[in-house]
DNA sequence: GTAATAGTGTCTATTAGACATTATCCC
DNA sequence: GGGATAATGTCTAATAGACACTATTAC
C-alpha cells in the first residue's frame, strides 16, 4: 500500500444525502450545448465562424455555432457534428474542448451548460456554411475583441465574445509549447504561410531570418519536398516548399519551460 | 465596418429547427455536476484528496469530491461550495476549470456531464475532512497514476483517474508559465520549500543554486522577510523567509516562449 | 571534527535576436 | 537596372546548466 494521510471521518449531512438519492425528476432541468469556435486565417488574419439565426433568441444577433448535445453521443463527437453542419470541412487538427460556461440566465431560455470546443480550419478561400445556419461568415478576431483599439463592430449573442476570447488565448498557448501551427495551412506550404500563422495568431512581426532557423532546426519537424512556388506580382526569390511530419507535429513533446 | 468574408447563405435544415424550438420537457434528461481536484504536497510529494461515500454507486470506490450544480449557482460557487464542504478550507489560488467530461454511460445512473475544477491548498498537516464525505483521504498522486511503475494501489470510480491526470498535467504546465507555485506554500516559506513545489509536481530534482539565481531575478516576485529558520535535525544553514507579492503574482505576464 | 543544507561565485555551451549578405524572382 | 522576397551567414548579449566554493547549523 502506498504512503498516505488519512483524514478524521466525518457524518454525511443530510443536505448532501438529498442530492445523492435524487432521481432524474427531481433534479432541476438543465440543458448541455456544444458551441465550437472555428478559426482559421485569411488575409494574413486570425478570423472566426459566426451564425446568425432567425429563431429567437438570436433573432439578429450573430453567435457561435452550436447545438445540443445528443442522448447517445460524447461530447467530442457532439462538437465533430457541428463543425460539420457548420462547414463541411474536416478539422486542421483534432478539435479542442476549450471550457464550459454556464452561469445562471445566461442563456434567457434556461438554464444551459454550454461545453465550448476550439476547431482549427486551413486557410480556405471558399468556405461555404453548412445547413446549419441561415446566414454564417467569417470575422475577424481582433476586431471582434477590440484589440485594433477602435469599438467592436459586432455584438455576439450571450456570452460569446468572452468564449472566443478564451479560444483565442488558448490557441496563442497551443502555439507556444506545439507543432500546432501548421494545422493553420496547407499540405504544402512555405515558411512565410508558417510564419504567418505566427503573426496573425500573436499579432505580431517575426523576423524571416531567425525563424527559418528555429523551426528548420526542430528534428524531423519539416520535410523540403524539393519544389519551388513562383514568387507573387510583388516579386521576390521563389520560396521552398515543405511538408510536416505529421506524426512529429502529434507527438512532439510539450516544451517544458526550465527552472534552474 | 471591418472587413470579412460572407460566406454562402443555405436554408436551415428540419433537424436543426427541431433543436432550436425545444421546450425544456422534451430534451433528454442531463444532469451536471462539479467535481473538484483537490491537490496539496505532503512529504515532498503531490497528493489529491479523495472521498470515499456509502451510497451507490459510490459503495466502496473511491472517488473526487463532486455534487450538484444548483439552479441559483455559477460553475465556480458550485465548485467553492464543494471545496468548502469537504475540507472547510479556503483554496490558496483561485480555483480553476479543467475541462468537462460527459461520455455516455460513464456515470451508470444517468447521462451526467462533469465540469472539473482544480483547487491547491496550501501545505497543510492537519487537513480535515468536512461534512460531505463518509471517508476522506490525501493520496500521492504518482503512484495513482501508475508513474512509479507500480500497479496503482487505488481504483477510482467512473472516469475520475482520466480527470486526475488531466488535473495534474494542467498544473504542470500552470508551473511552467506562472508564479502559481506559491499557492503551494504557506505565507512565509523558504526557497527549499518554494523549490519542493517544482520537484513534487514535475518529479524533477533542481539545482538549489540555479533555482535560487532565478527565482529571485524575478523582479518584485519574493520579499525577504529578514527572518531566518532553524535547520532541521540534518543540521545546516539557516535559510532566509521570504514572502510572495500577491500583486505580482496574479497579473504577472504569462512567460511567452520566443520564436524568432 | 564530519555531515548537511543555505547561499555565492564562476565558467561554458546554447540560444535569442539583430542585422548584413547573397540569391532569384517581378517590373 | 531597381525593388522585393527567400535563403544564408555572422555577431552579441542573455540564459541554462554544471559545479566549485563559502557560511552556518546539528551531531
Amino acid at each position: 500500500m502506498i504512503e498516505e494521510s488519512e483524514v478524521e471521518e466525518d457524518e454525511a449531512s443530510a443536505a448532501t444525502e438529498d442530492l445523492l438519492d435524487y432521481e432524474p425528476a427531481d433534479y432541476p432541468p438543465v440543458a448541455v450545448t456544444v458551441d465550437v469556435v472555428i478559426l482559421t486565417i485569411e488575409d494574413k488574419a486570425l478570423k472566426v465562424l459566426l451564425v446568425r439565426r432567425a429563431q429567437p433568441p438570436f433573432e439578429g444577433m450573430w453567435a457561435l455555432p452550436g447545438g445540443f448535445v445528443r442522448p447517445d453521443e460524447t461530447l467530442d463527437e457532439a462538437a465533430l457534428r457541428e463543425l460539420g453542419e457548420e462547414t463541411g470541412l474536416e478539422p486542421a487538427a483534432p478539435i479542442e474542448q476549450l471550457r464550459s460556461y454556464g452561469d445562471p440566465g445566461r442563456d434567457p431560455r434556461m438554464r444551459v451548460i454550454t461545453v465550448a470546443y476550439v476547431a482549427v480550419l486551413k486557410s480556405v478561400s471558399g468556405l461555404r456554411a453548412g445547413s446549419d445556419a441561415a446566414e454564417a461568415r467569417l470575422v475577424e478576431v481582433a476586431s471582434l475583441l477590440g484589440e485594433t483599439g477602435e469599438p467592436p463592430a459586432f455584438q455576439l449573442a450571450f456570452d460569446h465574445e468572452e468564449i472566443v476570447a478564451d479560444a483565442v488565448e488558448l490557441l496563442r498557448a497551443r502555439l507556444e509549447s506545439t507543432l500546432f501551427a501548421s494545422a493553420f495551412v496547407g499540405a504544402e506550404f512555405t515558411l512565410a504561410e508558417l510564419r504567418g500563422v505566427y503573426e496573425a495568431v500573436w499579432g505580431v512581426e517575426l523576423d524571416p531570418a531567425n525563424f527559418r532557423r528555429k523551426v528548420l532546426g526542430v528534428q524531423n519537424y519539416l520535410i523540403p519536398t524539393g519544389s519551388r512556388v513562383p514568387p507573387g506580382p510583388e516579386g521576390g526569390r521563389p520560396a521552398e516548399l515543405y511538408r510536416v511530419n505529421q506524426s512529429v507535429v502529434e507527438f512532439a513533446p510539450v516544451i517544458r519551460r526550465t527552472l534552474a
